[in-house]
DNA sequence: AGTCAATGTGATCACCGTTCACATTGACAA
DNA sequence: TTGTCAATGTGAACGGTGATCACATTGACT
């Protein structure tokens, strides 16, 4: 953890990445400034001359869990095996947010915590979460227009209860509802999967049998 | 704030509620012990004749909080209008369940915190919680006596299914998903029977039109 | 070689959680 | 009524924390 030279050389860089490694391992309560200077080998004023207050490296490391759950959900909705089927894109998205949760705690729990993840808190944090937002919006808008839906439930309420229900696994599981024998990648994938099927049961299209 | 005796009477309660106003005046991150003895109008050494620590202080803020959440869940399901109707029950449960969370956020943030709400953390919070559980679960498991449900779904998976919807939309309401215009009790309570129609339609038993 | 802006340092401040020796009190026994 | 004690509140103190500031060091560019 020490260093030859008098500058860091990427102090910000190693500022974020110490803190979600500190998060990870103790939870975001007992994260502290000075330690994560600490572990950067570095005086504890000098994370200053990088982030405004702890907030603001707070919303640095949102940025980043953000931009990688961006990525993650991009990259399966442009998967080859979803190619073309919109409503399959946007399951996958739902898929990937939750392993998400599962896979990066550390950085669910600042990206969803109020007073770091707020978009309200940042350019980069908004325009990140509103492209997001369109990508999978476009998703279900085009599952729409191939009639794919009852027509009983307009296709904003079906966007509102697949989110609201894949936000509400993705925080049972790192909130500690969800028994240890379900902890795996592929429990965690099941349990996605059924509930996208008990929700999808309700507005697909049945056949007029 | 101030008080004539020496001894305070009732502390342990009086610095139970000032948490929950400061928790809801500022939020959870800048509850200090201090200031909570501070509102109370006694030294800051007073509050440890009665918690070991801040941790224990907010266990039994937990504790409160999810005496009223249950308080409600019971009164909910045991309403004249749902008298009968093991569905009717559940659902109504799970709609005061939501309102909680909009009418009482500090307790619903508390109550959540990995790190106080816990059942694991005290003997009260875990009976407390599995009380509530069962008393839900065997509303749901009357209901499917009663052959409501579509046999493709076990009622397990329907009750985590259920349970996950609301906790999601609690969660989204007291994390700023939700935009102000909706932020109202009628308005969260429609979204609320909106999302359990949607998810409804997809477990109950359809005519066979 | 000299200059400057960027970056890191150490001292310092106010606040926080927590502990401890000590003060005050109400309740109950004598 | 008085004396005693356990419960409860006090104030000073300790180490840790976020934040600021004058000062030190450095790389880059003249």
């Amino acid at each position: 953890m020490s260093r030859k030279n008098y500058h860091h050389g990427d102090l910000r860089n190693a500022l974020i990445e110490a803190a979600l490694r500190l998060i990870e391992r103790e939870g975001a309560h007992d994260f502290s400034m000075r330690e994560a200077a600490k572990e950067a080998g570095v005086a504890a004023s000098a994370p200053y001359r990088h982030f405004e207050d702890k907030t603001a490296l707070m919303v640095a490391v949102a940025e980043v869990a953000l931009a990688e759950l961006r990525q993650r959900m991009r990259d399966a909705m442009t998967g080859e095996e979803v190619a073309g089927q919109p409503l399959e894109q946007y399951r996958a998205a739902g898929i990937a947010y939750v392993l998400f949760a599962y896979e990066r705690p550390a950085h669910f729990r600042v990206l969803h915590d109020t007073k770091y993840g707020d978009p309200a808190r940042s350019e980069k944090l908004a325009s990140y979460h509103q492209e997001n937002v369109s990508d999978i919006a476009e998703k279900l808008a085009r599952a729409d227009e191939h009639g794919m839906f009852d027509r009983e439930f307009s296709h904003e309420l079906i966007e509102f209860a697949a989110s609201t229900i894949m936000y509400g696994l993705a925080r049972r599981i790192i909130d500690g509802h969800i028994p240890e024998e379900v902890l795996s990648k592929e429990g965690v994938e099941a349990l996605a999967n059924q509930l996208g099927e008990l929700l999808a049961s309700g507005f697909l299209q049945k056949p007029t049998a």
